[in-house]
DNA sequence: CTTAGTGCAAAACCTTTGCAACTCT
DNA sequence: AGAGTTGCAAAGGTTTTGCACTAAG
């Protein structure tokens, strides 16, 4: 996955962040796993693989400002932990997901549909809303499958 | 908030659930604060207030049980801790959250326009749809005020 | 140089679990 | 009577924090 790394070394610019070689790795992390959902453990276990052995709570620190530049997006899927992924923002699409109750496995979709909702929620709520999260349980064929 | 006794005390017996003092005075609980989102330690406080010395294990195990049979929902603002709500299965219409990213507060808008994009998703997708939550985040009035 | 970031270990937090005593059905 | 439930305390797992040390701008 392509990241623009010019426009995120501004963010981290503009508000007087550090862009060190470990918070580089963490980002690299999410270059190279672009595609999945990853735990704070997890971020940890691929960059230790990699080559540094960034503390833990570094990793954390970090994922905490990646979202609150809006480069990562925090997700719950109910599995106990946080998970993370490229933020929309950085996506032509935006996408939700589909959340299996029995096996956790997640799933993702495209929508372009929401957006005239979110127009039409904000004028009425006095909310500036600047993000929105769909989330579908239910469950997945191979669940159902085995579960007959 | 009324809720439906009769219905609920049925759905503990098929699964063979016990209708404890406990469970009951956890459930009046969302009765008299049906327009809040609460979390486990607020619901310890307000049965401890009312009666009882319940538990918080008990708190918790009740509330699992309570989201398994449907009759609460089982909610994640991003505060840090699971907060529950009478499920939307209780409720006329769909119910969805505006979250503050500042102060927190979360505001409720209705919703049945979903409905159709639900039945698209689950076609596509070879999902078994059971429940859908859509989250709006933003900045609310107040806090943009403040912010000037 | 100065301010912010790192690593480690400890602490904080929410939630779950083991177990003996207890109580609905 | 018997299976399920409770309360307590301890354990579990994730996330945060204090602090001395280090490094980026």
């Amino acid at each position: 996955m392509q990241m623009d790394m010019t426009a995120i070394r501004q963010k981290f610019q503009e508000k007087q962040y550090k862009f060190t070689p470990q918070r580089q790795t963490i980002l690299q992390a999410f270059a190279d796993h672009g595609d999945r959902h990853l735990s704070a453990e997890e971020v940890h276990g691929i960059v230790k693989q990699k080559t540094a052995d960034i503390g833990l709570a570094t990793v954390y620190r970090t994922l905490e400002i990646l979202s609150e530049l809006d480069i990562l997006q925090k997700n719950d899927f109910g599995d106990g932990r946080n998970r993370y992924e490229v933020s929309a923002a950085n996506m032509t699409h935006h996408h939700h997901h589909l959340i299996c109750l029995s096996c956790h496995a997640v799933k993702e979709f495209e929508d372009d549909l929401l957006e005239t909702l979110e127009c039409a929620i904000a004028k009425k709520s006095d909310f500036l809303i600047v993000d929105h999260h769909l989330k579908f349980y239910g469950y997945c064929q191979d669940c159902r499958t085995k579960h007959e």
